[in-house]
DNA sequence: GCAAATAGCGCAAAGGTTTGCACAAAGGTT
DNA sequence: AACCTTTGTGCAAACCTTTGCGCTATTTGC
């Protein structure tokens, strides 16, 4: 089988000397001779000698791991803030655990439990769809364990977080449906727990409101934003007496699905109706018309979610820092209509 | 700051027992008193007492832990199989730690590195584009550390592995081309030192043979496997003096690209030239016209390689499986060629 | 009623590392 | 020559858990 690590009582042996002296050699400590520094380092690198981090984390208790709580991480959001979580991490020396709750509540009850039981030094997280119930959260609060929200968060509980300025964005969304000859503007929203979904809304109702247009009911439909439920959701919006003339989708995968519906009714994108996203996810250049959409800093709101963790675990700060990051809207096909230009 | 986890001491000290005792009631023992059992698992409920995994690791010599190498976390493949991974290891009471090459060498043997000291058990890798010396792996098959390769692999090392019938899968796919009339097939390959990159070469070939097609080196050219150099790679097969009428990328990400110059050059798809990827990315679906692709059971081959995995560490098998995944044609509209049908 | 078996619990070591303290030998001071 | 600093090293505890063995009462068998 696998060859034993060597241990610093390996080198010891070795070299006749005690374990301490080995230790404190390797970091250079004064009161070892610089000779038998020297011959004990060698012998280290010779032997390919690493502390373990097992014991090392017991004596410390730290154990160098952070834990990531995510929806789903086959998407390129998530698979893209992880990457930007994970390239800090690895600066500090720490890795991380992911745990997918799948969007399912229950899942990421267990996802809390089962971090905490491989003593992650705290928690990165994206609270499921599902999630409304947050008692799991409130506890680790409770017990001042590390955590950090992105994207979804929980406003009820005073945590770091980094988020998006989806009130803007949608608000400059709206503008630009209106720059666009646009008068029936739908929204197909996410959960309306969530506070991405409430903040968008947000952001829509003031950018109606801007625009000189009426908030019509009829025009905003939520789904719980699967592909499936977003065609639905699409469907019942081309139902309606008075079609929408535009439609925007809380993220790029609605967006996706809506602009699939639309086709299969026959109808133009932009000229019928204009559409836009949210994410630019990698294939909006792709699709046919090429999708109008908010770039989200995903890669960065790994970094500074990572950032305010390390916040907390390093200068022990009690004080809750939110980040609000920029995005801008990439307008591409979608939601041109050439008539008005 | 963060409580302190309660340990068997916490609780031996509190009810006044060594901590051996409470080690065993944990457990069950029969040594222990069905009453002070009783009352030891209760306290321990009470108080959330969890094992700590640091101790028990430095006991067995085992950290529960996988170590994952891909070259790059934010593509619906890699995250889908890393995903497979997830869902065995999590059976299995294990967790894995991902490490990003971003298809650099130089970054995949830093990651072999860092995954060495962190102490995982075994890796499980997707080596990079750029890896052709393997020296870093052969390192650690010399000492027997459990290694299974995916997708990539590497032929010359002795190693467990699980990939997909490319051969196969492109033979049917040159069929497919000419049942749609198609004559001058062009292939956009990967870096040619790659395992996937030789053995779809070889299905090209052999199925342009079973075809009675003639091999033309024009028509077969090279690509990093990124967006920009695909573009690129296109654009070379555009301006032959006699154009192919039909291409096949390596990958959907590859056939996204060709897309776009293909439509850039004002050529229909597919009639002009027709158009087949590989990997069925969700996207597929939703560009225009729908991609044509080889689904590849990505979620699966994940848990395949985390299966051969545990086959090593459980049974010490010393016995390298194969295994080579199905895959399956899936024909949209980018490849079908209506005034033959 | 005495020896032997058994039930029920604690001790200590092991795993690898760090670190305060003790200790030895060497050198320096008066 | 006796004492005090250094200088260099080792001991042992701590982090937490498991487990073989030893110990003490109690129970059993005769």
């Amino acid at each position: 089988m696998v060859k034993r690590h060597v241990s610093l009582k390996d080198l010891a042996v070795e070299l006749g000397v005690s374990v301490s002296t080995v230790s404190r050699a390797l970091k250079n400590h004064p009161d070892i001779s610089h000779q038998l520094t020297d011959k004990i380092q060698k012998i280290a690198i010779e032997r390919n000698y690493t502390p373990n981090p097992l014991a090392m984390g017991l004596l410390k208790a730290q154990t160098k791991m952070i834990g990531v709580i995510i929806p789903d991480i086959v998407t390129h959001f998530f698979a893209s803030v992880i990457s930007g979580i994970e390239s800090v991490a690895k600066e500090k020396g720490y890795f991380i655990v992911i745990s997918s709750s799948n969007e399912s509540f229950e899942k990421e009850k267990e996802s809390v439990d089962n971090l905490l039981k491989s003593r992650v030094e705290g928690i990165i997280a994206c609270i499921s769809q599902e999630t409304n119930d947050i008692s799991h959260f409130q506890r680790l609060i409770n017990n001042e364990f590390p955590l950090v929200f992105f994207d979804r968060i929980c406003e009820v509980l005073s945590v770091p977080s980094v988020t998006v300025n989806g009130f803007e964005a949608v608000k400059s969304i709206i503008h630009h449906f209106k720059d666009n000859g646009c008068k029936r503007i739908a929204y197909i929203s996410g959960p309306s727990h969530l506070s991405i979904s409430k903040n968008r809304k947000e952001g829509y109702l003031e950018g109606l409101n801007e625009c000189g247009l009426e908030f019509n009911p009829d025009l905003l439909v939520e789904c719980n934003l699967s592909a499936a439920d977003a065609s639905l959701a699409t469907k019942q919006l081309l139902s309606l007496d008075k079609k929408p003339d535009a439609i925007f989708g809380i993220n790029d995968t609605i967006a996706f699905a809506a602009m699939k519906v639309i086709k299969k009714h026959g109808l133009k994108i932009p000229e019928d109706i204009a559409l836009v996203g949210f994410t630019d996810e990698f294939h909006s250049t792709v699709v046919e018309p090429t999708l109008t959409s908010v770039t989200h800093p995903t890669f960065l709101m790994g970094r500074e979610a990572a950032r305010l963790f390390f916040n907390i675990i390093e200068k022990e700060s009690t004080y809750h820092e939110k980040v609000i990051l920029p995005t801008e809207l990439i307008i591409r096909d979608s939601s041109v209509k050439r008539n008005v230009l």
